[in-house]
DNA sequence: GTCTATATATGGATAGAC
DNA sequence: GTCTATCCATATATAGAC
């Protein structure tokens, strides 16, 4: 039926769902190469689409990256919406956010698990990290050092929730949120104001 | 106790050297129930040895867990040695070491490889991290929350140690220790002296 | 009810006998 | 090198005071 050269258009006849297939040739190519590793252009082609496709159903690369990871939250997107509301006092809000979704036991078990499998998949999470979340922060800060200040955010966070809801190590497990805020949220601002 | 009534004295016949067989048995018990949850005296019954010689040979629990899993230095040991030099600057101090140890690769290499393998065993970290390092911590700084921010201090180090050793995050996993230390040593500072 | 005191158990560390 | 005995700190339980 399809001519030869062209590719053809219209639904697939396979029966396989062009979205689904988009999922797990995502899971694929993201455990094997990381996130930055991955490409989506390898991606449909190893789901055997067109590369528009994966941005038609997924918006973005970090976008299928979530989806791919079943998580039930798009840091990316939240950082984006914390910013847009401007930056001033973002370090608490930026940790009060953090603490909602986490703590939160329908947003938050699926992002541990993820974590708690990140050790042996470091090129997914140094990725995403570096391209979704501290190239995101850098931008919006500004100023000298922003990069490293930025990333240095992104340790403070990193090493709170790893303590909080991984490894559950008090007082930081069983702490209430306004303390943990009123703690480590001005570590946050410092680094993001660069002192 | 043996059914003869008193314990036998003197060299182990058996060919098994005590220290050995402690060894053993510390990687089975922490490996099983923690470092908490794992008691000298059950390692030493499951060894066939009297809970004196581990205190013998190890010195104490933390350095029993230390040999049991190879690595190069006793991290409460480090802060105490810290300590007892004052707690003047102590944030900056605290951290300059921890890179040290960290980016030789001779001591760094086994601590890496044993924080990537702590997602699988939670309970043998928090039992550490809890009685060896906060409460050290908290006993040293005292104060208001003296244990929440000795927390803290934790949760700066371990997202730090995480991103640049375990994920290798950039910029952070190539920074200039003096760079880090610049940054992030006034947190654990703040965190120390409770603002 | 809450708070304090004392009892009891557990577990780590040490000194000294053998 | 190995074991006995003991000490000390912590955690849990119970009883009585207020």
């Amino acid at each position: 039926m399809s001519a030869a050269g062209a590719k053809r258009r219209g639904p697939r006849r396979d029966g396989v769902q062009a979205k689904e297939a988009i999922l797990a040739a995502a899971r694929e190519q993201f455990a094997e190469q990381g996130f930055e590793g991955a490409t989506m252009r390898a991606i449909a082609a190893a789901a055997g689409v067109d590369v528009a496709l994966v941005s038609y159903y997924f918006g973005s690369k970090s976008g299928l990256f979530v989806e791919s990871l079943r998580l039930p939250v798009n840091p990316a997107v939240a950082i984006d919406t914390l910013l847009a509301e401007g930056t001033e006092d973002l370090g608490r809000r930026l940790l009060t956010r953090i603490l909602q979704v986490w703590d939160e036991p329908a947003t938050g078990a699926p992002l541990v698990s993820m974590l708690r499998s990140v050790s042996s998949q470091p090129d997914l999470m140094r990725g995403f990290l570096e391209t979704e979340l501290i190239s995101r922060l850098e931008r919006a800060i500004g100023g000298p050092d922003a990069e490293l200040r930025a990333a240095a955010v992104v340790t403070q966070a990193l090493g709170l929730i790893f303590a909080r809801y991984v490894l559950r190590v008090e007082p930081v497990a069983s702490a209430a949120p306004e303390e943990l805020v009123a703690l480590i949220g001005p570590t946050l601002q410092r680094y993001l104001d660069g002192v």
